[in-house]
DNA sequence: TTCGAATCAGACTAATTCAGTCTTATTAGA
DNA sequence: TCTAATAAGACTGAATTAGTCTGATTCGAA
């Protein structure tokens, strides 16, 4: 229970592979994968997240890689969970539109309202948490 | 990803049912079950596991059921999660004496420690977050 | 003293989620 | 044109979670 996904994990080390190679070029997948251990199929989905998000760019072909579009001070880890982790609340009603979709209980909850307090100081926690502080 | 389990949620909704009732007797765990239309079986388990965390105590017998065993300022809602969930932790590692068993990267993780910190952080999120404050 | 309403406990099942693999396509440089 | 890289999605197996079922125990009241 409320744990983070080894997607999100992943995600946060590749990050952190890339600020630390910093600006000498590209970093690749298996380059990644074999210095963190990370099998390499997932290493290469989460990096392709991490392009969608714009938190880096790739090169394509012989030499071509991921690094990281912004510095390590400017990026959030919330985005880079987020990057890779579309559920990213203690319960599944707690987004906007939130309806009797996502729960049977959800016009009748009881706890909705406090919880929604929580969420939003856990947010607060990897919003406030940068990159860089992570190296 | 970092969800709060329907355990935790039911322990919440469960203790704060008990508390509005306040000292007017028991709560059984039907009369809870039908109110906040939760399953009775998953209900009154959990309302055993508050009593053995000595957060409730039960009577056995014909108008018999739980009670609160302390006022709802004193009862922080990590008590009522922990009593149900064992893990509460963003990652399998992240405990007293983690080892190599809970996940091979531990001796060359690369994020343990900036994850400790959020931990901390989350932790205190709770901690801080009282019974009465989700009445 | 017997019956019913309640707690207590644990095994079991079904559903969902998650981690990881496999396969194939695409791209660009040497 | 060959090779090393990204890109993308389907598939499988494992693990977790939610919920059910069954039965035992306890106490009070009729």
């Amino acid at each position: 229970m409320l744990k983070l996904s080894k997607k999100a994990e992943y995600a946060l080390m590749a990050a952190k592979y890339m600020a630390l190679k910093n600006s000498s070029g590209y970093s690749s997948a298996k380059e990644i994968s074999e210095n963190y251990q990370i099998p390499y199929q997932l290493v290469a989905k989460v990096l392709q997240n991490l392009v969608k998000s714009d938190i880096a760019f790739s090169a394509k072909g012989m030499n071509g890689g991921f690094a990281l579009a912004k510095k390590p001070e400017l990026i959030s880890i919330i985005d880079i969970i987020k990057a890779v982790e579309s559920k990213f609340k203690i319960t599944d009603c707690m987004h906007e539109n939130g309806s009797e979709q996502d729960c049977s209980h959800f016009n009748c909850c009881k706890i909705k309202d406090p919880l929604a307090v929580i969420q939003k100081k856990i947010d607060n926690v990897f919003t406030d948490t940068y990159l860089v502080q992570i190296l």
